[in-house]
DNA sequence: ACAATGCGAGACACGTTTGTCCCATCTGGG
DNA sequence: CCCAGATGGGACAAACGTGTCTCGCATTGT
């Protein structure tokens, strides 16, 4: 694998990131000819872009923690709590239905991620304290649960994307649908 | 395996079953070693106790599907839309961390389950029309996306208890955010 | 106490998945 | 045009998970 791609090798590289986050979202123990079948490349290639199954997924949490930063960094700017969760939450859900996958059945592990991570707490953070303010957090939310729920909801709109629903659809009413849950 | 289990056997039996729901809740594609291990049993045991994989699942699954069942006639009892899901989603949310889990990789598969999903299934949809009729239904919120949202969150909530969480602090919790997403 | 039953541990065969390698063939960019 | 780079397909070893079996030891219930 030289430094820089050919084109069509890079569309291929591209292929792969879209069809695994569509495969795994959907069976996250899928192996990796499941991948390559659905990419529509034969195996061998797949492990020449990726050499284990393992660094595909780094690969691919890599890029949704990218997405997710800029998202966090974008719905900071808002100033009322309940855009900002669906700003977010919007802007999460499309990544994930583009190139990304969230980490299932594998939680953050013990790697604190650091980079990426850190905004994304600061976001969350930053976006319950300011709802606190306002007094308009729903009972019983603190950043953790907000967390969890946004996860929660998040992937599974995914799902539907990855199993055929319309992104223009699932993306607004999984913010909405967050926004309600935590914000009154 | 006889007819009728030795007090021991019973004990095993069921810790089979708690220790099946934590695990797979965690990682839904853990082998059946991880599992014995966390019931502490050897694995032989837990093939004695259940011939293959699938069919300790399939016994996860019907065992859950009753308490579900049970679940949904109860809340149908409750006229009030907020309370019949806070009352529906407790109960599943407790059941969850018991014994059961939801098919998370599979889903229903092509099998109708005809028995429990039909009272299920009925059980949501008596109560998104009556939040209908009351007008307190959110935007964009029908049975198949109540569906979605409470299969998600009870998953993210049954995930915290298998992970250490305590019971009675998640339930409530799953169950007001469950309410406020579906419900205005 | 004793016989039936359940259990743990380990060995084993089998299928699936992973990751590697090679070779023939196709394709993009100079 | 031409060749380095990219791909597909197939063969292959190693690792892993499943399911079966056996043997010796512990527990239950009478």
């Amino acid at each position: 694998m030289p430094t820089v791609l050919r084109s069509d090798a890079q569309r291929t590289h591209e292929r792969i990131l879209h069809a695994a986050t569509a495969e795994l979202t959907v069976d996250p123990s899928a192996g990796m000819d499941a991948i390559a079948q659905r990419a529509g490349i034969g195996r061998a290639t797949l492990y020449r872009h990726f050499a284990t199954r393992d660094e595909l997924i780094a690969a691919l949490r890599e890029l949704f923690l990218d997405r997710m930063e800029a998202a966090a960094d974008a719905s900071v700017a808002e100033t009322d709590p309940r855009t900002a969760v669906m700003v977010f939450i919007e802007a999460i859900m499309r990544a994930a239905a583009e190139t990304c996958t969230l980490t299932e059945a594998t939680p953050p592990e013990d790697a604190p991620d650091s980079r990426s991570q850190i905004a994304i707490d600061r976001a969350i953070t930053t976006f319950i304290d300011r709802a606190r303010e306002n007094d308009c957090l729903q009972d019983g939310v603190d950043a953790a649960w907000a967390f969890t729920v946004g996860k929660a909801l998040v992937n599974a709109g995914a799902r539907e994307i990855a199993l055929g629903a319309d992104v223009d659809v699932i993306a607004p009413r999984v913010a909405a649908t967050a926004a309600n849950a935590l914000v009154r």
